[in-house]
DNA sequence: CAAGAACCGGAGATGGTGCCTCGACTTCTT
DNA sequence: AAGAAGTCGAGGCACCATCTCCGGTTCTTG
Protein backbone atom coordinates (compact mmCIF):
# COMPACT_ATOMS: atom_id res chain seq x y z
CA UNK A 1 0.00 0.00 0.00
CA UNK A 2 2.93 1.87 0.94
CA UNK A 3 3.18 2.90 -2.78
CA UNK A 4 3.26 6.51 -1.77
CA UNK A 5 1.07 8.83 -4.08
CA UNK A 6 4.00 10.11 -5.32
CA UNK A 7 4.35 8.91 -8.41
CA UNK A 8 7.95 7.29 -8.06
CA UNK A 9 9.22 10.80 -8.32
CA UNK A 10 11.93 10.75 -5.52
CA UNK A 11 12.59 14.20 -6.67
CA UNK A 12 16.73 14.05 -5.65
CA UNK A 13 18.06 11.70 -3.09
CA UNK A 14 18.85 12.88 0.55
CA UNK A 15 22.71 13.72 1.30
CA UNK A 16 24.31 11.22 2.75
CA UNK A 17 24.23 12.68 6.26
CA UNK A 18 20.77 13.83 5.73
CA UNK A 19 19.61 10.42 5.11
CA UNK A 20 20.89 8.88 7.94
CA UNK A 21 19.91 11.63 10.63
CA UNK A 22 16.23 11.00 8.95
CA UNK A 23 16.44 7.25 10.36
CA UNK A 24 17.72 8.53 13.36
CA UNK A 25 14.72 10.53 13.65
CA UNK A 26 12.28 8.20 13.57
CA UNK A 27 14.22 5.79 15.41
CA UNK A 28 14.68 8.07 18.35
CA UNK A 29 10.72 8.86 17.70
CA UNK A 30 9.55 4.78 18.19
CA UNK A 31 11.71 5.07 21.14
CA UNK A 32 10.44 8.39 22.98
CA UNK A 33 6.52 8.38 21.34
CA UNK A 34 7.05 4.55 22.80
CA UNK A 35 8.06 5.36 26.39
CA UNK A 36 6.24 8.53 26.90
CA UNK A 37 3.45 8.25 24.31
CA UNK A 38 2.13 10.94 21.83
CA UNK A 39 2.46 13.37 23.98
CA UNK A 40 6.05 13.80 23.69
CA UNK A 41 7.64 16.68 22.15
CA UNK A 42 9.31 16.71 18.61
CA UNK A 43 12.32 18.40 20.75
CA UNK A 44 12.37 15.41 22.83
CA UNK A 45 12.73 13.50 20.42
CA UNK A 46 15.46 15.84 18.40
CA UNK A 47 17.52 15.52 21.74
CA UNK A 48 17.03 11.94 21.81
CA UNK A 49 18.43 11.29 19.01
CA UNK A 50 21.34 13.80 19.55
CA UNK A 51 19.68 16.44 16.79
CA UNK A 52 18.43 19.93 16.70
CA UNK A 53 15.03 20.54 16.68
CA UNK A 54 15.23 22.06 13.33
CA UNK A 55 16.99 19.10 11.34
CA UNK A 56 13.82 17.37 12.45
CA UNK A 57 11.53 19.90 11.25
CA UNK A 58 13.46 20.12 7.88
CA UNK A 59 13.09 16.60 7.39
CA UNK A 60 9.34 16.66 8.82
CA UNK A 61 6.83 19.47 8.78
CA UNK A 62 4.93 18.67 11.72
CA UNK A 63 4.92 16.19 14.61
CA UNK A 64 1.52 14.71 12.88
CA UNK A 65 3.36 14.07 9.62
CA UNK A 66 6.09 12.15 11.46
CA UNK A 67 3.82 10.34 13.85
CA UNK A 68 1.79 8.92 10.40
CA UNK A 69 4.97 8.38 8.92
CA UNK A 70 6.22 6.18 11.86
CA UNK A 71 2.62 4.19 12.38
CA UNK A 72 1.39 3.34 9.38
CA UNK A 73 4.30 0.03 8.81
CA UNK A 74 2.99 -0.82 12.26
CA UNK A 75 -0.34 -0.76 11.83
CA UNK A 76 -0.29 -2.72 8.79
CA UNK A 77 1.81 -5.82 10.54
CA UNK A 78 -0.95 -5.52 13.34
CA UNK A 79 -3.61 -6.13 9.94
CA UNK A 80 -1.25 -8.61 9.02
CA UNK A 81 -1.60 -10.35 12.43
CA UNK A 82 -5.69 -10.21 12.09
CA UNK A 83 -5.32 -12.43 8.92
CA UNK A 84 -2.81 -14.99 10.13
CA UNK A 85 -4.59 -15.21 13.34
CA UNK A 86 -8.14 -16.10 11.35
CA UNK A 87 -6.45 -18.56 9.37
CA UNK A 88 -5.60 -20.20 12.75
CA UNK A 89 -6.91 -23.78 13.05
CA UNK A 90 -9.12 -23.20 16.15
CA UNK A 91 -10.70 -20.01 16.03
CA UNK A 92 -10.79 -19.65 19.86
CA UNK A 93 -6.70 -19.66 19.27
CA UNK A 94 -6.83 -17.32 16.77
CA UNK A 95 -8.65 -14.96 18.66
CA UNK A 96 -6.84 -15.40 22.09
CA UNK A 97 -3.51 -15.25 19.96
CA UNK A 98 -4.93 -12.05 17.94
CA UNK A 99 -5.59 -10.48 21.37
CA UNK A 100 -2.84 -10.87 23.00
CA UNK A 101 -0.21 -10.13 20.76
CA UNK A 102 -1.85 -7.23 20.08
CA UNK A 103 -1.71 -6.39 23.79
CA UNK A 104 1.85 -6.92 23.89
CA UNK A 105 2.84 -4.35 21.31
CA UNK A 106 0.99 -1.84 23.06
CA UNK A 107 2.46 -2.55 26.23
CA UNK A 108 5.52 -1.72 24.32
CA UNK A 109 4.51 1.14 22.98
CA UNK A 110 2.53 3.53 24.34
CA UNK A 111 2.23 5.87 21.17
CA UNK A 112 1.33 2.61 19.19
CA UNK A 113 -1.82 2.33 21.63
CA UNK A 114 -2.59 5.90 21.51
CA UNK A 115 -2.73 5.89 17.50
CA UNK A 116 -4.88 2.75 17.58
CA UNK A 117 -7.56 3.86 19.62
CA UNK A 118 -7.68 7.56 18.81
CA UNK A 119 -8.52 9.29 16.05
CA UNK A 120 -7.50 11.88 17.03
CA UNK A 121 -3.67 11.56 15.57
CA UNK A 122 -2.66 10.48 12.39
CA UNK A 123 -4.42 11.30 8.51
CA UNK A 124 -5.79 9.47 6.23
CA UNK A 125 -2.85 6.70 5.63
CA UNK A 126 -3.99 5.67 9.43
CA UNK A 127 -7.54 5.52 8.67
CA UNK A 128 -7.07 3.42 5.65
CA UNK A 129 -5.12 1.03 7.37
CA UNK A 130 -7.74 0.99 10.61
CA UNK A 131 -10.65 0.72 7.72
CA UNK A 132 -8.98 -2.39 6.93
CA UNK A 133 -8.94 -4.23 10.28
CA UNK A 134 -12.23 -3.83 10.82
CA UNK A 135 -13.75 -6.48 8.47
CA UNK A 136 -10.99 -8.85 9.96
CA UNK A 137 -11.77 -8.37 13.22
CA UNK A 138 -15.06 -8.86 12.66
CA UNK A 139 -14.73 -12.54 11.44
CA UNK A 140 -12.63 -12.80 13.79
CA UNK A 141 -14.82 -12.48 16.33
CA UNK A 142 -17.84 -14.49 14.41
CA UNK A 143 -15.53 -17.08 13.46
CA UNK A 144 -15.04 -18.14 17.62
CA UNK A 145 -18.19 -17.81 18.40
CA UNK A 146 -19.64 -19.88 15.74
CA UNK A 147 -17.28 -22.20 17.14
CA UNK A 148 -19.07 -21.73 20.75
CA UNK A 149 -16.09 -21.07 22.51
CA UNK A 150 -16.48 -17.16 22.52
CA UNK A 151 -19.66 -15.83 24.64
CA UNK A 152 -22.39 -15.17 22.06
CA UNK A 153 -22.58 -11.72 23.12
CA UNK A 154 -19.80 -10.42 22.50
CA UNK A 155 -19.38 -8.02 19.62
CA UNK A 156 -16.43 -6.98 17.22
CA UNK A 157 -16.42 -3.03 19.18
CA UNK A 158 -15.54 -4.95 22.22
CA UNK A 159 -11.84 -5.05 21.17
CA UNK A 160 -10.86 -1.66 21.26
CA UNK A 161 -12.56 -1.49 24.63
CA UNK A 162 -10.46 -4.46 26.25
CA UNK A 163 -7.81 -2.97 24.53
CA UNK A 164 -8.28 0.56 26.54
CA UNK A 165 -9.11 -0.97 29.56
CA UNK A 166 -5.68 -3.57 29.85
CA UNK A 167 -3.82 -0.08 28.10
CA UNK A 168 -5.34 1.40 30.95
CA UNK A 169 -3.36 -1.20 33.19
CA UNK A 170 -0.49 -0.93 31.75
CA UNK A 171 -0.23 2.55 32.32
CA UNK A 172 -0.93 2.23 35.74
CA UNK A 173 1.06 0.00 36.48
CA UNK A 174 4.03 -0.80 33.89
CA UNK A 175 6.61 1.43 35.82
CA UNK A 176 6.44 -1.01 39.06
CA UNK A 177 5.72 -4.19 37.39
CA UNK A 178 6.19 -4.01 33.96
CA UNK A 179 4.21 -7.19 32.94
CA UNK A 180 1.41 -7.21 35.13
CA UNK A 181 -0.73 -6.64 32.47
CA UNK A 182 -0.66 -10.31 31.36
CA UNK A 183 -2.74 -10.89 34.79
CA UNK A 184 -5.53 -8.31 34.06
CA UNK A 185 -5.77 -9.37 29.96
CA UNK A 186 -5.56 -13.09 31.66
CA UNK A 187 -9.13 -12.33 33.85
CA UNK A 188 -11.41 -10.87 30.87
CA UNK A 189 -10.23 -13.35 28.55
CA UNK A 190 -11.42 -15.36 31.25
CA UNK A 191 -14.72 -13.54 31.28
CA UNK A 192 -15.29 -13.95 27.30
CA UNK A 193 -15.65 -17.70 27.59
CA UNK A 194 -18.53 -19.17 26.60
CA UNK A 195 -18.24 -22.52 28.90
CA UNK A 196 -15.57 -21.44 31.17
CA UNK A 197 -14.13 -24.36 31.44
CA UNK A 198 -12.82 -23.62 35.10
CA UNK A 199 -10.41 -20.33 35.59
CA UNK A 200 -7.04 -20.75 33.79
CA UNK A 201 -4.42 -20.00 36.70
CA UNK A 202 -3.60 -16.34 36.31
CA UNK A 203 0.01 -15.83 34.88
CA UNK A 204 1.08 -13.27 36.98
CA UNK A 205 1.41 -13.05 40.40
CA UNK A 206 -0.82 -10.11 42.11
CA UNK A 207 0.81 -7.00 43.52
CA UNK A 208 0.94 -5.88 47.29
CA UNK A 209 0.11 -3.45 49.10
CA UNK A 210 3.55 -1.26 48.57
CA UNK A 211 3.65 -1.78 45.02
CA UNK A 212 -0.16 -0.42 44.21
CA UNK A 213 0.85 2.65 46.52
CA UNK A 214 3.96 3.16 44.21
CA UNK A 215 1.72 2.85 40.65
CA UNK A 216 -0.88 5.21 42.60
CA UNK A 217 2.21 7.94 43.42
CA UNK A 218 2.80 7.86 39.49
CA UNK A 219 -0.15 8.20 37.97
CA UNK A 220 -1.39 11.50 36.80
CA UNK A 221 1.20 13.14 39.16
CA UNK A 222 1.02 16.61 37.38
CA UNK A 223 3.54 17.40 35.21
CA UNK A 224 6.99 16.79 36.97
CA UNK A 225 10.00 17.22 35.00
CA UNK A 226 10.63 14.28 32.73
CA UNK A 227 13.62 11.89 33.36
CA UNK A 228 15.46 13.13 30.19
CA UNK A 229 15.67 10.40 28.23
CA UNK A 230 19.04 9.63 27.67
CA UNK A 231 20.37 10.40 23.89
CA UNK A 232 21.24 7.05 22.09
CA UNK A 233 25.36 6.99 22.67
CA UNK A 234 26.98 8.02 19.86
CA UNK A 235 30.64 6.70 19.12
CA UNK A 236 30.73 9.88 16.76
CA UNK A 237 29.37 13.21 17.43
CA UNK B 1 -3.13 30.89 57.69
CA UNK B 2 -6.69 29.67 58.98
CA UNK B 3 -6.04 30.22 62.54
CA UNK B 4 -7.50 26.58 62.52
CA UNK B 5 -5.23 24.81 64.58
CA UNK B 6 -7.19 26.19 67.45
CA UNK B 7 -9.18 23.47 68.53
CA UNK B 8 -12.80 23.94 69.18
CA UNK B 9 -12.29 27.71 67.89
CA UNK B 10 -14.44 28.72 65.08
CA UNK B 11 -12.37 31.85 65.02
CA UNK B 12 -15.37 33.88 63.58
CA UNK B 13 -18.28 32.53 61.79
CA UNK B 14 -18.40 33.61 58.11
CA UNK B 15 -20.85 36.46 57.36
CA UNK B 16 -23.82 35.26 56.10
CA UNK B 17 -23.16 35.98 52.27
CA UNK B 18 -19.88 34.55 52.47
CA UNK B 19 -20.91 31.65 53.92
CA UNK B 20 -23.59 30.88 51.21
CA UNK B 21 -20.91 31.59 48.16
CA UNK B 22 -18.60 28.89 50.31
CA UNK B 23 -21.49 26.72 49.91
CA UNK B 24 -21.79 27.22 46.03
CA UNK B 25 -18.24 27.11 45.24
CA UNK B 26 -17.99 23.33 46.77
CA UNK B 27 -21.15 23.03 44.86
CA UNK B 28 -19.88 23.90 41.84
CA UNK B 29 -16.65 22.27 42.68
CA UNK B 30 -18.56 19.08 42.97
CA UNK B 31 -19.80 19.54 39.46
CA UNK B 32 -17.01 20.70 37.26
CA UNK B 33 -14.24 18.43 38.75
CA UNK B 34 -17.13 15.55 38.75
CA UNK B 35 -17.68 15.91 34.99
CA UNK B 36 -13.69 17.23 33.71
CA UNK B 37 -11.95 15.83 36.24
CA UNK B 38 -9.23 17.13 38.95
CA UNK B 39 -7.07 18.89 35.78
CA UNK B 40 -10.10 21.72 35.64
CA UNK B 41 -9.18 24.73 36.64
CA UNK B 42 -10.50 26.85 40.06
CA UNK B 43 -11.20 29.58 37.28
CA UNK B 44 -13.74 27.08 35.81
CA UNK B 45 -15.25 26.26 39.28
CA UNK B 46 -15.56 29.84 39.85
CA UNK B 47 -17.44 30.36 36.67
CA UNK B 48 -19.44 28.06 37.33
CA UNK B 49 -20.62 29.12 40.55
CA UNK B 50 -21.06 32.67 39.15
CA UNK B 51 -18.31 34.22 41.28
CA UNK B 52 -14.96 35.59 40.55
CA UNK B 53 -12.06 33.79 41.39
CA UNK B 54 -10.48 35.57 43.88
CA UNK B 55 -13.40 34.63 45.89
CA UNK B 56 -12.39 31.29 45.69
CA UNK B 57 -9.03 31.57 46.53
CA UNK B 58 -10.20 33.84 49.87
CA UNK B 59 -11.96 30.47 51.00
CA UNK B 60 -9.45 27.93 50.05
CA UNK B 61 -5.49 28.41 49.81
CA UNK B 62 -5.11 26.53 47.25
CA UNK B 63 -6.61 24.16 44.72
CA UNK B 64 -5.20 21.10 46.72
CA UNK B 65 -6.95 22.38 49.73
CA UNK B 66 -10.27 23.27 47.98
CA UNK B 67 -10.17 18.92 46.58
CA UNK B 68 -9.51 17.75 49.97
CA UNK B 69 -12.37 19.55 51.66
CA UNK B 70 -14.86 18.37 48.65
CA UNK B 71 -14.08 14.69 48.91
CA UNK B 72 -12.74 13.34 52.43
CA UNK B 73 -16.50 13.15 52.49
CA UNK B 74 -17.58 11.38 50.04
CA UNK B 75 -14.28 8.51 50.67
CA UNK B 76 -15.68 8.17 53.93
CA UNK B 77 -19.12 7.22 52.12
CA UNK B 78 -16.67 4.66 50.61
CA UNK B 79 -15.10 3.35 53.68
CA UNK B 80 -18.61 3.09 55.18
CA UNK B 81 -19.73 1.42 51.72
CA UNK B 82 -17.24 -1.71 52.06
CA UNK B 83 -18.00 -1.81 55.75
CA UNK B 84 -21.67 -2.85 55.05
CA UNK B 85 -20.15 -4.86 52.39
CA UNK B 86 -19.01 -6.96 54.89
CA UNK B 87 -21.71 -7.80 56.41
CA UNK B 88 -24.09 -8.56 53.84
CA UNK B 89 -25.01 -12.33 53.95
CA UNK B 90 -23.55 -13.93 50.82
CA UNK B 91 -19.99 -12.64 51.04
CA UNK B 92 -19.63 -12.70 46.92
CA UNK B 93 -22.96 -10.40 47.01
CA UNK B 94 -20.96 -8.36 49.61
CA UNK B 95 -17.75 -8.12 47.29
CA UNK B 96 -19.60 -8.10 43.87
CA UNK B 97 -21.94 -5.41 45.17
CA UNK B 98 -19.41 -3.28 47.24
CA UNK B 99 -17.23 -2.80 43.21
CA UNK B 100 -20.38 -2.53 41.22
CA UNK B 101 -21.29 0.55 43.63
CA UNK B 102 -17.96 2.14 43.94
CA UNK B 103 -17.63 1.90 40.15
CA UNK B 104 -21.34 3.72 39.72
CA UNK B 105 -19.74 6.49 42.17
CA UNK B 106 -16.42 6.82 39.81
CA UNK B 107 -18.52 6.59 36.39
CA UNK B 108 -20.45 10.00 38.15
CA UNK B 109 -17.09 11.60 39.20
CA UNK B 110 -13.95 11.69 37.45
CA UNK B 111 -12.50 13.34 40.40
CA UNK B 112 -13.80 10.95 43.07
CA UNK B 113 -11.97 8.40 40.63
CA UNK B 114 -8.59 10.13 39.95
CA UNK B 115 -8.68 10.80 43.61
CA UNK B 116 -9.29 7.24 45.12
CA UNK B 117 -6.64 6.03 42.24
CA UNK B 118 -3.91 8.65 42.67
CA UNK B 119 -1.81 9.38 45.08
CA UNK B 120 -1.11 12.63 44.03
CA UNK B 121 -3.92 15.12 44.44
CA UNK B 122 -4.85 15.76 48.22
CA UNK B 123 -3.21 15.46 51.42
CA UNK B 124 -3.33 13.37 54.75
CA UNK B 125 -6.69 13.38 55.42
CA UNK B 126 -7.59 11.36 51.89
CA UNK B 127 -4.60 9.27 52.72
CA UNK B 128 -6.18 8.77 55.97
CA UNK B 129 -9.59 7.40 54.87
CA UNK B 130 -7.79 5.39 52.12
CA UNK B 131 -5.71 3.42 54.94
CA UNK B 132 -9.12 3.08 56.70
CA UNK B 133 -10.24 1.06 53.44
CA UNK B 134 -7.23 -1.34 52.83
CA UNK B 135 -8.23 -3.65 55.67
CA UNK B 136 -11.69 -3.76 54.74
CA UNK B 137 -11.35 -4.41 51.05
CA UNK B 138 -8.77 -7.16 52.27
CA UNK B 139 -11.40 -8.58 54.84
CA UNK B 140 -14.01 -8.55 51.64
CA UNK B 141 -12.01 -10.26 49.59
CA UNK B 142 -10.76 -12.86 51.97
CA UNK B 143 -14.57 -13.62 52.52
CA UNK B 144 -15.43 -13.88 49.27
CA UNK B 145 -12.42 -16.62 48.42
CA UNK B 146 -12.98 -18.51 51.80
CA UNK B 147 -16.88 -19.11 50.13
CA UNK B 148 -15.75 -20.64 47.09
CA UNK B 149 -16.98 -17.80 45.13
CA UNK B 150 -14.12 -15.48 44.43
CA UNK B 151 -11.69 -17.30 42.41
CA UNK B 152 -8.44 -17.95 44.97
CA UNK B 153 -5.50 -15.85 43.03
CA UNK B 154 -7.28 -13.26 43.02
CA UNK B 155 -5.69 -10.24 45.74
CA UNK B 156 -6.88 -7.17 47.33
CA UNK B 157 -4.95 -4.74 45.04
CA UNK B 158 -6.78 -6.09 42.18
CA UNK B 159 -9.55 -4.01 42.96
CA UNK B 160 -7.88 -0.91 42.02
CA UNK B 161 -6.34 -2.15 39.13
CA UNK B 162 -10.62 -3.13 38.33
CA UNK B 163 -11.35 0.42 39.02
CA UNK B 164 -8.58 1.79 36.92
CA UNK B 165 -9.57 -0.56 33.65
CA UNK B 166 -13.02 0.05 33.86
CA UNK B 167 -12.66 3.50 34.88
CA UNK B 168 -10.62 3.45 31.34
CA UNK B 169 -13.77 2.45 30.01
CA UNK B 170 -15.95 5.10 31.47
CA UNK B 171 -13.73 7.78 29.83
CA UNK B 172 -13.73 6.33 26.92
CA UNK B 173 -17.10 5.89 26.05
CA UNK B 174 -19.13 8.48 28.19
CA UNK B 175 -19.67 10.34 25.71
CA UNK B 176 -21.46 7.77 23.14
CA UNK B 177 -22.96 5.86 25.87
CA UNK B 178 -22.75 6.51 29.47
CA UNK B 179 -23.61 3.43 30.64
CA UNK B 180 -20.93 0.94 28.57
CA UNK B 181 -18.85 0.75 31.51
CA UNK B 182 -21.68 -1.86 33.03
CA UNK B 183 -20.86 -4.10 30.05
CA UNK B 184 -16.94 -3.96 30.46
CA UNK B 185 -17.83 -4.75 34.34
CA UNK B 186 -19.74 -7.50 33.90
CA UNK B 187 -17.46 -8.90 31.57
CA UNK B 188 -14.33 -8.51 34.12
CA UNK B 189 -16.60 -10.03 37.42
CA UNK B 190 -17.61 -12.87 35.07
CA UNK B 191 -13.90 -13.12 35.15
CA UNK B 192 -12.97 -13.41 38.65
CA UNK B 193 -15.87 -15.87 39.66
CA UNK B 194 -14.17 -19.36 40.75
CA UNK B 195 -17.13 -21.38 39.33
CA UNK B 196 -18.12 -19.53 36.19
CA UNK B 197 -21.86 -20.96 36.61
CA UNK B 198 -22.06 -19.88 33.06
CA UNK B 199 -21.58 -16.49 31.81
CA UNK B 200 -24.33 -13.68 32.89
CA UNK B 201 -25.79 -12.12 30.10
CA UNK B 202 -24.16 -9.20 29.99
CA UNK B 203 -25.97 -5.97 31.37
CA UNK B 204 -25.62 -3.19 28.48
CA UNK B 205 -25.70 -3.84 24.58
CA UNK B 206 -22.43 -3.44 23.20
CA UNK B 207 -21.38 -0.23 20.57
CA UNK B 208 -21.79 -0.59 16.96
CA UNK B 209 -18.90 0.87 14.52
CA UNK B 210 -20.28 4.66 14.66
CA UNK B 211 -20.57 4.52 17.69
CA UNK B 212 -16.75 3.38 18.59
CA UNK B 213 -15.35 5.74 15.97
CA UNK B 214 -17.35 8.73 17.81
CA UNK B 215 -15.38 7.44 20.90
CA UNK B 216 -11.93 7.41 19.28
CA UNK B 217 -12.26 10.78 18.10
CA UNK B 218 -12.97 12.21 21.64
CA UNK B 219 -10.18 10.43 23.05
CA UNK B 220 -6.96 12.31 23.51
CA UNK B 221 -8.03 14.58 21.38
CA UNK B 222 -5.53 17.74 22.12
CA UNK B 223 -6.88 20.61 23.98
CA UNK B 224 -9.79 21.86 22.18
CA UNK B 225 -11.47 24.86 23.79
CA UNK B 226 -13.62 23.26 26.86
CA UNK B 227 -17.20 23.54 26.05
CA UNK B 228 -17.86 25.75 28.92
CA UNK B 229 -19.63 24.71 31.49
CA UNK B 230 -22.80 26.59 32.08
CA UNK B 231 -22.94 28.41 35.42
CA UNK B 232 -25.60 27.39 37.74
CA UNK B 233 -28.99 29.13 36.68
CA UNK B 234 -29.67 31.79 39.82
CA UNK B 235 -32.50 33.13 40.45
CA UNK B 236 -31.14 35.73 42.78
CA UNK B 237 -27.69 37.35 41.93
C1' DC C 1 39.99 21.70 -4.58
C1' DA C 2 36.81 25.12 -5.01
C1' DA C 3 32.01 26.74 -4.89
C1' DG C 4 27.65 26.52 -3.77
C1' DA C 5 23.72 23.67 -2.59
C1' DA C 6 22.04 21.21 1.11
C1' DC C 7 22.04 20.77 5.69
C1' DC C 8 22.49 21.65 10.86
C1' DG C 9 21.66 23.84 15.44
C1' DG C 10 19.18 25.87 18.89
C1' DA C 11 17.73 30.43 20.67
C1' DG C 12 13.65 32.54 20.58
C1' DA C 13 9.20 34.19 18.43
C1' DT C 14 4.54 33.00 18.99
C1' DG C 15 0.62 31.64 21.16
C1' DG C 16 -1.16 29.14 24.62
C1' DT C 17 -2.23 27.48 29.63
C1' DG C 18 -3.00 27.49 34.86
C1' DC C 19 -2.22 29.26 39.54
C1' DC C 20 -2.71 32.81 42.25
C1' DT C 21 -2.42 38.09 43.85
C1' DC C 22 -3.81 42.67 44.40
C1' DG C 23 -6.21 46.85 45.10
C1' DA C 24 -10.40 49.37 44.01
C1' DC C 25 -14.97 48.59 45.12
C1' DT C 26 -19.34 46.52 47.53
C1' DT C 27 -22.00 44.49 51.19
C1' DC C 28 -22.88 43.04 55.65
C1' DT C 29 -22.94 43.63 60.71
C1' DT C 30 -23.19 46.11 64.81
C1' DA D 1 -22.78 55.15 59.84
C1' DA D 2 -18.45 53.13 60.17
C1' DG D 3 -15.49 49.77 59.37
C1' DA D 4 -14.72 44.89 58.99
C1' DA D 5 -15.42 41.44 55.85
C1' DG D 6 -16.13 40.12 51.45
C1' DT D 7 -15.97 40.43 46.19
C1' DC D 8 -14.14 40.92 41.46
C1' DG D 9 -11.39 39.94 37.59
C1' DA D 10 -7.55 41.82 35.03
C1' DG D 11 -3.17 40.66 34.94
C1' DG D 12 1.54 39.02 36.94
C1' DC D 13 4.23 35.08 36.76
C1' DA D 14 5.91 30.87 35.30
C1' DC D 15 5.40 27.34 32.44
C1' DC D 16 4.97 24.80 28.07
C1' DA D 17 4.92 23.13 22.85
C1' DT D 18 5.25 24.16 18.10
C1' DC D 19 7.67 25.87 14.69
C1' DT D 20 10.99 29.64 12.36
C1' DC D 21 15.19 31.76 11.24
C1' DC D 22 19.69 32.40 9.89
C1' DG D 23 24.77 32.19 10.82
C1' DG D 24 27.67 28.56 10.39
C1' DT D 25 28.88 23.66 8.79
C1' DT D 26 29.21 19.73 5.70
C1' DC D 27 28.59 17.34 1.58
C1' DT D 28 28.79 16.86 -3.48
C1' DT D 29 30.12 17.86 -7.91
C1' DG D 30 32.71 19.53 -11.78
Amino acid sequence: MTRDAAPAAPARPLRRDAELNRRRILESARAVFGKRGLEATLDDVAHHAGLGVGTVYRRFPSKEHLVEAMFVEQLQEIADLAEQALSAEDPWDGFVGFVWRTVELHSADRGLREIMLSKAFGHEHVAEVKARMVPLITRLVERAQESGQLRADVVPTDLPLIHQMVGAAVEYTSAVEPHLWRRCLALILDGLRAEPGRATELPHPGLDQAEIDQAMCAWRQPRHPHPATPPTPRTKQ
